[in-house]
RNA sequence: GGGCGAGUGGCGGAAUGGCAGACGCGCCGGCCUUAGGAGCCGGUGCCGCGAAAGCGGCGUGGAGGUUCGACCCCUCUCUCGCCUACCA
């Protein structure tokens, strides 16, 4: 390494700064990144039987083609949890990878007139060396491209097994459509006004054959979140999105007429079984199956209209905040299970098809919506539920509030039945004469993984004309996206046009079939890959079972909230899957989950691409250098909370960094500045300061661990920023070159190592040289310990309060008992001017003495 | 409409029942400099009194409450951000 050291010539030199070299990330940063690869540092031995392993995750990226200040803030801090846990002797292993299908590389192919594959492989390209300048710890080995076959191939060789298991099936449904992307998933469409969570296009509805995954079958497993360390918002969001509802499902007959024989059965799903004796009105979703079927002939034309409308309702009244309840009566009643009653059915496009039977019974008086429609129609409101006293009060509003006495009123045999009994008892009635039964209905839909599109991995399926659907032999896998594509100036999928992957001999028959062209939902691919990181060139499966079992589930999770309801959902759904079908032992995916927050551009909108708002972070490497970008961004403020993008204050720690170099290189040193310098601060004797430099190192290693374990990242820096002042303070006194100086100074680069990780090596090596002992790297150091003696206090300064207002300190010793310390503050001059002569009413010495409060009335 | 989160100096933020404003930016003063958008030292919540040391008052969106003591816990309320959207 440098021989140069500052401490071989010293004072005489008029300008300081000609004395030392200065720091120079640009050379020194590639220089270790280039010796880190070459000695394989980072490579994690994945059979070492004898650490503890510690699996770190973090989303990996889209490769849109430049890495922006906003993967800065996720991976840096991600990097120094990983150096954190190597220094202590575990084994990390912290892959990457790229999450290689989507969209805007076919946007970019269509509107450049190149191949997505090209596109997509030549951002990788770009973004691998972007990577590198972070200076992160990435086992590149374990590298996982999701566009790659010999990785899409396995979420072929996956679909199969469901399909096998039951677990992925095909239907004709309404679904959400979207004119750019296509088929979406429900959760991908977003807001009032149902846009494309990609491209923001108006979502509409269209009846298609399309390709699902059984995901509610794990609903209620989902909503158990036993043993995981997750965040509660993100765990909120996620059983509210499941949405599970318990009550009953009803059976209502539709009563014969002139136009139906009747009998039909229509079902509803309801969570007030108790209000059953005030439903005065039915409601059919639009796509409800029997509407046809049940409209007399005399209201077709005015349901048709409505159907239609209904159709087109988003792009009616997108923006209107109070949705008018609109709605036709069809010509039909339905017969009430409980009395016998005939109510008019009416389809309104307020009851979804998708949820629950897509039919409910209305209760006008105990249901908001319900009311507003009967409002509007003139409908009658039947008040079945009412708190003591309430019975004849005239209902102004739906009554849903559940008051303690409530009982059931007009309810025929059940009148006077305390509400909640009421309807379990309503419900058992029901259930003995096989109209109804208790029932739990959730929200979460199974899942819609068809895509109309050409850059996703192929559904490994043929349709025969003799055979039907036919999947794929896993022999056939993987099955190829071609390589050459035309897209002739247009979105839609060239696999439609493409008769060479069109036309296929069925694998049963043997005759002419076609293949799907639909693809895969690109949430499928990020749904595994951290399975396969841990063997991406494995062949023969897709996951090393032994590894998988070993290594998984993922120890800590780090990545952005905004994939609450989507990537975190359908990652822990596949993983159950995995485990039914008896790929893996767990029903979890990763035990612990960090959500870092979002740095936002200039204009406050988070940072994209197509935005064009994101910052580039290679001037600030080029002009700071990787640590202290690293540093600043994990001192902005806390790593979950994100926020606008600004650059100011840099400068500071940038200047720390520099302190830091000036401390080793020159530790004698002197600044013409201060008037102090080479003096240690009035009063204080050279054992007093070596002791308290030793004190504030290991304050500062105690505070530095804890808040590395909690990723607290701007606070451990600001405690590493006040030892370096505390050491900057005796810098060319008597006390630098100490042995606790140099104690201090070796905690500080190894408690600085994990977040700056290039100048700490320099330093470390640089320091080595000086000790003439041979280099070993600081990133194989081990974490140091807390020397408890070394934090012990001989005295404290306790602050006095006077009915809690801060009067006074008094310094007592560490050991004082309350009484003692009581006595110390009666004696104060300050606290008997002010008590004048009083005496306290009470004393508080509060905490175990590290507060008094005298409480005079 | 519902859910989650957040409101603290000029700014980013610190302190989760015990000295509000750590650390940094910015600003002010000084030193050093041919020079400084470099470096070093000191100061810096607001208001008042004081030459100063210092003393006093106010202060964590607002209003109440609990407590010896509240940025922190509770109730109500305002503002902002994110998520969600008729879920029967």
């Amino acid at each position: 390494m440098t021989e140069t050291t500052g401490t071989n010539h010293i004072a005489e030199t008029p300008d300081p700064r000609a004395r030392i070299e200065r720091y120079a990330a640009a050379s020194v940063e590639p220089r270790w990144q280039a010796r880190w690869a070459e000695l394989g540092m980072y490579r994690t031995d994945l059979h070492d039987p004898d650490r503890k392993k510690f699996y770190l995750l973090t989303m990996y990226p889209y490769p849109s083609g430049d890495i922006h200040i906003g993967h800065w803030y996720i991976i840096t801090p991600t990097d120094a949890i990983a150096r954190f846990h190597r220094m202590h002797g575990e084994n990390v292993f912290l892959p990457i990878g790229f999450d290689a299908f989507g969209l805007p590389a076919e946007n970019a192919a269509i509107k450049n007139n190149i191949n997505p594959r090209d596109w997509t492989m030549s951002n990788i390209d770009n973004m691998r060396r972007q990577l590198r300048t972070m200076g992160a710890t990435f086992d590149w080995e374990a590298e996982v491209v999701t566009a790659d076959p010999d990785y899409y191939r396995w979420n072929q060789w996956f679909f199969l097994q469901f399909l096998r298991a039951g677990l992925a099936y095909r239907k004709t449904s309404p679904v959400d459509w979207c004119p750019n992307d296509g088929t979406l998933a429900r959760e991908q469409v977003e807001g009032a006004d149902r846009h494309c969570w990609r491209c923001g296009a108006r979502v509409e509805k269209r009846d298609l054959a399309q390709w699902y995954l059984k995901v509610t079958n794990y609903a209620d497993e989902l909503l158990d979140f036993s043993g995981l360390q997750w965040p509660e918002p993100i765990k909120t969001q996620q059983t509210n999105w499941i949405g599970r509802s318990e009550g009953g499902e009803i059976v209502f007959d539709a009563a014969p007429s002139e136009h139906h024989a009747g009998g039909a059965e229509l079902r509803v799903f309801t969570t007030r079984p108790d209000t059953l004796f005030g439903a005065t009105f039915m409601v059919l979703a639009p796509e409800h199956p029997l509407v046809r079927e049940l409209t007399a002939p005399d209201r077709k034309a005015e349901v048709d209209a409505y159907l239609a409308q209904a159709a087109n309702r988003t792009e009616i009244d997108r923006l209107s905040t109070d949705r008018e309840k609109t709605g036709v009566a069809i010509g039909s009643d339905a017969i009430n299970p409980v009395n016998g009653e005939r109510i008019p059915i009416f389809v309104a496009d307020y009851v979804l098809g998708g949820y629950g039977t897509g039919a409910i019974m209305a209760v006008p008086a105990h249901d908001e919506r319900d009311y507003a429609f009967a409002i509007r129609y003139g409908l009658p409101i039947r008040r079945v539920v009412a708190a003591p006293g309430d019975e004849e009060r005239e209902l102004d509003s739906a009554y849903v509030a559940h008051a303690a006495g409530e009982r059931l009123v007009n309810s025929g045999p059940h009148t006077g039945l305390p509400a909640d009994e009421g309807g379990v008892a309503i419900v058992g009635e029901l259930e003995s004469r096989g109209k109804g039964r208790a029932a739990v209905t959730y929200r979460l839909r199974d899942w819609l993984i068809s895509r109309q599109r050409y850059w996703g991995t192929p559904i490994p399926v043929i349709y025969c004309p003799t055979d039907g659907i036919v999947p794929v032999p896993d022999d056939d896998l993987p099955v190829r996206l071609p390589d050459t594509v035309d897209y002739h100036g247009s979105g839609e999928n060239p696999l439609n046009r493409d008769e060479a992957f069109l036309n296929v001999a069925c694998p049963v028959c043997g005759g002419p079939a076609r293949r799907e062209t639909d693809t895969m939902d690109t949430f499928i691919d990020s749904s595994w890959y951290w399975y396969r990181y841990l063997s991406p060139e494995k062949s023969g499966s897709p996951i090393d079972r032994a590894l998988v079992g070993e290594w998984t589930p993922v120890d800590q999770y780090t990545g952005g909230a905004e994939h609450a309801v989507m990537h975190l959902l359908y990652a822990r759904e596949w993983t159950k899957m995995m485990r039914d079908v008896g790929l893996v032992e767990q029903g979890e995916p990763f035990r612990r989950l960090f959500n870092q927050g979002q740095i936002l551009g200039l204009d406050g909108e988070r940072m994209s691409k197509s935005r064009g708002n994101t910052v580039d972070p290679d001037d600030l490497v080029a002009r700071y250098g990787a640590d202290t970008v690293r540093l600043f961004l994990m001192f902005m403020g806390p790593w979950d909370q994100g926020g606008p993008w600004s650059p100011t204050g840099i400068g500071g720690v940038h200047r720390f960094l520099n302190r830091v170099w000036t401390l080793l290189l020159d530790a004698s040193g002197r600044e013409p500045g201060d008037p102090d310098a080479g003096m240690l601060p009035a009063g204080e004797s050279d054992a007093d300061a070596r002791a308290g430099l030793r004190s504030a190192a290991h304050k500062t290693l105690r505070d530095v661990t804890a808040d590395y374990e909690a990723f607290r990242f701007n606070t451990m820096i600001a405690k590493l920023m006040e030892l370096a002042n505390t050491l900057f303070r005796y810098r060319g006194t008597s006390v630098a070159g100490s042995a606790e100086w140099d104690e201090a100074i070796r905690l500080l680069l190894l408690m600085l190592a994990p977040a700056a990780p290039h100048i700490t090596e320099e330093l470390w090596s640089r320091r080595l040289v000086e000790r003439g002992e041979p280099w070993v790297s600081i990133h194989a150091q081990t974490w140091p310990e807390v020397d408890p003696s070394a934090v012990v206090e001989s005295t404290r300064e306790i602050p006095v309060q006077v009915n809690g207002k801060l009067r006074d300190k008094v310094v007592v010793a560490a050991d004082a008992t309350p009484a003692e310390i009581e006595a110390a503050v009666l004696a104060r001059d300050k606290i008997k001017a002010i008590l004048d002569g009083r005496a306290p009413d009470r004393i508080v010495v509060a905490g175990g003495g590290k507060l008094v409060n005298l409480v005079v009335r």
